[in-house]
DNA sequence: ATCGAATATTTCGATATCAAACTACTTTGC
DNA sequence: GCAAAGTAGTTTGATATCGAAATATTCGAT
């Protein structure tokens, strides 16, 4: 190793940037250059800016005793409004995710006041989510600084190229 | 674990699509006029991205009797070249992992012969751990239509796009 | 009215993850 | 040289996830 590099380097980082995109393709091609692996590095190009910005947001929660699961539930409840409702279902079902991790993040959530499990008065086995006064305010104190904490992140991108990006993704993520 | 399953069946997708990400943004708009949310919608568009390639990665595994970590470890270890090796602590830092997450996908590699734990010829307190016969069988065996996956994902797009698109994603990855 | 299929939520069992503690070895500094 | 600090890998403890089974309720067809 670099003996230069033997400063602890304060930066850590040890857990971010993976190999570099460009060595990966040199190794694929020089492995099976019967087979282009251009899309595996767009695949990898796009799992890595998901993961940063999943870091980067996670990181603004630092302080607010909130894991992502539980900012993503309260994000989404925030949003229909104050005092709108949801099913744990409904809920599931818009985060992709099943119902049995719903329960255990409701269960969270619940205990630490931020939501309320109210009974849906049209359907005795369904239930209505609703976030409490406790749970609305974080929400508005949180949301602002959350904005800040995304637009920082596409900060190398102008207008024009995050909307490239947006659509882009959509196309990805849709198969249009 | 993965029962044979066959056929990949494509319609099931219980889990997937969330909300329309139109509807998201109206909804915040409407919530929060004082904020523009538009770089969140950029944000949920990669991650919406990343996860349906994650998937599609993942449903090309059926039958094979992995899962997307021990895949992703064999296919690291094969683009080195045969017989090539790593040290854990290696592999962990270029799938972004930590080392105790990389020794549970090795044991489960190696109690299914797909890669050996060697000893470091260099330093006794590490490993290197090489792809198996059988390991390096198995990805010549997968890559080909692993490649294919990708590629019918990203159909939509043209070349072009594809470029831009990972490029994109690379800055927002990298932050430059 | 009542049986059966479908639906909403929770519980249970298995497993993957991380962080922190631990063991073994190496490097550094005196 | 030898103790202290650093590094590699594993173990441990807590927790989040999923899928399948369990429970309660609704809907539909007799």
């Amino acid at each position: 190793m670099s003996q230069a590099q033997a400063i602890t380097v304060e930066e850590d980082k040890s857990t971010s940037e993976g190999q570099d995109l460009e060595t990966l393709l040199a190794q694929w091609r020089r492995e099976r250059p019967d087979i282009d692996p251009a899309g595996i590095a767009v695949c990898g190009a796009v799992w890595r800016a998901a993961e940063r910005l999943r870091r980067g947001v996670l990181d603004n929660l630092t302080g607010y005793d909130l894991d992502l699961a539980g900012f993503d539930v309260i994000m989404t409840l925030r949003r229909q409004g104050r005092n709108q409702a949801l099913s744990p279902s409904a809920l599931a079902k818009e985060m992709m995710l099943s119902t049995s991790a719903m329960t255990n993040r409701l269960d969270r959530l619940e205990k630490r006041g931020l939501i309320r499990r109210t009974r849906d008065p049209e359907d005795r086995r369904g239930l209505k989510i609703v976030l409490s006064d406790e749970g609305f305010e974080l929400v508005e104190g949180i949301f602002a600084s959350h904005v800040r904490t995304v637009e920082k992140m596409l900060a190398p991108l102008r207008k024009k190229d995050r909307d490239m990006l947006s659509v882009l993704s959509q196309s990805v993520a849709t198969g249009f």
